[in-house]
DNA sequence: CTTCTCCGTAAGCTACAACTAACCGTAAGC
DNA sequence: GCTTACGGTTAGTTGTAGCTTACGGAGAAG
């Protein structure tokens, strides 16, 4: 995947990322929460992973998955860049308007 | 196209979003800046548009758009709630461990 | 050592998104 | 009126993401 918005984009991966923004879970538990089968839910874990938005811990057989805050800083770091461009553009289009 | 973080996700639709947050532009001059056709963005700008992530106004023949600041506000909406919920988890969670 | 549980990976299929080429509609200019 | 410029829409193709099934590996329990 290209970056982290491309991640969370993915309709499964937004409801994978909100259930282990309640609290960590295993693969297993996760899958059988959602209408996905297991190991479609650990492939979309490994999406999430490389873009660091979550971490995974082993824990005896099962591995357990927590997010990561700094993979969603990225992205807030990113849409407040541009939310700053964009607040500028329009004001200054607004400006521009009234002069004419 | 679902949500809005599914229209920002392509990165060609990205490169038009960085474009306009720059200053309005029509599709034109923008499919003149991007190495893809014509009809192609104006593609995008329809998925865009949908999205209410950008507006178009009729200039003439021409078609000027511009970003709308209402449409970044909803994803900055949506990533505020999950970053309060990920902080919270993530605290618990430590303290959790410090028990431990 | 064997068995069971839990998980990651590979192979294969299917569906959808992105792109181009071609067409049509509309506004400006002669 | 005709022509040109600009943009939206459609049809069709192609690449790729997401899913399932099947398999293999690592740890816990007996």
């Amino acid at each position: 995947m290209t970056n982290a918005f491309a991640a969370l984009a993915e309709p499964m991966r937004q409801a994978i990322f909100e259930r282990l923004a309640e609290r960590p879970m295993s693969v297993g538990e996760l899958a059988g929460h959602l209408p996905v089968s297991r190991p479609a839910v650990s492939q979309h874990l490994k999406v999430l992973k490389d873009c660091g938005l979550v971490r995974d811990q082993a824990r005896g057989t099962r591995r357990v998955y927590r997010i990561d805050p700094a993979g969603l800083g990225a992205i807030r770091q990113w849409l407040d860049r541009h939310w700053d461009l964009a607040l500028a553009a329009f004001v200054e289009e607004a400006e521009r308007e009234v002069k004419e």
